[in-house]
DNA sequence: TTGAAATAGTTGTATGGACAATTATTGCAA
DNA sequence: TTGCAATAATTGTCCATACAACTATTTCAA
């Protein structure tokens, strides 16, 4: 097993195991990150794409508003408007303007976005088997304290 | 608590424990880098450039090879060379062609980086009381679970 | 000895994130 | 009613990452 100090070289011990865990959750999501997007590279999308039409799937065939799909993001940040503008190029959403509240915009994922997910899904098994050196339970203490850590 | 389901506001249960805690990760990874982001702004410096220079201070006075500070770095990007330029810019580091192999290039941090550092260790404590909402059996048992999980 | 392979770093382009300024629309209170 | 504040999205700028192409230097084997 390759502990953190040796991933990173690290000479020195970490002041304390707080600290440690700052660097270890860093490096293991830039690990796994990298890992996601290797595997969706061949579907030609990232993994920011791929999580914003995740999210549209979640409430198909309701279209979305922007700031909706925003809040679900995974890392909030103000450019949703381009992300879904690359994704509209791509034929795997639509906008248009909502007519009730003219500020808002309503995207919906299209049949080409769905079938796209679909063929992803089957590869699945594959992805999440990259987690599997960790057992169920283990995956959920790794949750119980994540959550507890962002109280 | 604010459980990670409710973070992205996702109406459908994860498949699978290994499923939610990859999420997990990422997002937890997101809050902690803005939170960190947040508090190197006012020396202004990014988390990343912070990381080159804490690297570059472990091995001081001995100067490190451009290779050396990114197999050291937490995101291992091609990208090393430009960081250490806008570090160069900021006076905080020097950076000299290795004598003894010209492919080489030497960085050592500056007496004005290392003071940067003095200074942003003395906010260190207030950093860390981030995270102490985990007990230090909880970050070891985290450490231990993140460990394996990059088996 | 010499030329191909390996090593070390640099640079261009595309993608994404942070933040601030701006536009368009709506709501509301004096 | 009107004009100011709030809301929703867009845009510009800067920083960082991924990847590929490229330069310079060193190594090594035919």
């Amino acid at each position: 097993m390759a502990s953190i100090e040796e991933e990173i070289k690290q000479e020195k011990k970490f002041a304390s195991e707080h600290e440690k865990a700052a660097v270890n959750i860093a490096f293991t999501g830039s690990w796994l990150y990298n890992v996601n997007a290797s595997r969706l590279k061949k579907h030609d999308i990232t993994p920011e794409q791929f999580n914003v039409l995740r999210i549209l799937r979640g409430s198909y065939p309701k279209p979305l508003m922007l700031g909706s799909v925003t809040c679900r993001m995974i890392d909030k940040a103000s450019n949703a408007t381009r992300l879904v503008e690359k994704l509209r190029q791509k034929g795997y959403v639509e906008r248009e303007r909502c007519e009730t509240n003219r500020r808002q915009v309503d995207i919906v994922i299209t049949a080409k976005g769905l079938a796209l997910l679909t063929k992803i899904d089957n590869e699945q098994e594959e992805w999440l088997s990259t987690l599997k050196s960790i057992s169920k339970a283990e995956a959920q203490e790794l949750n119980r304290i994540l959550d507890k850590l962002r109280d």
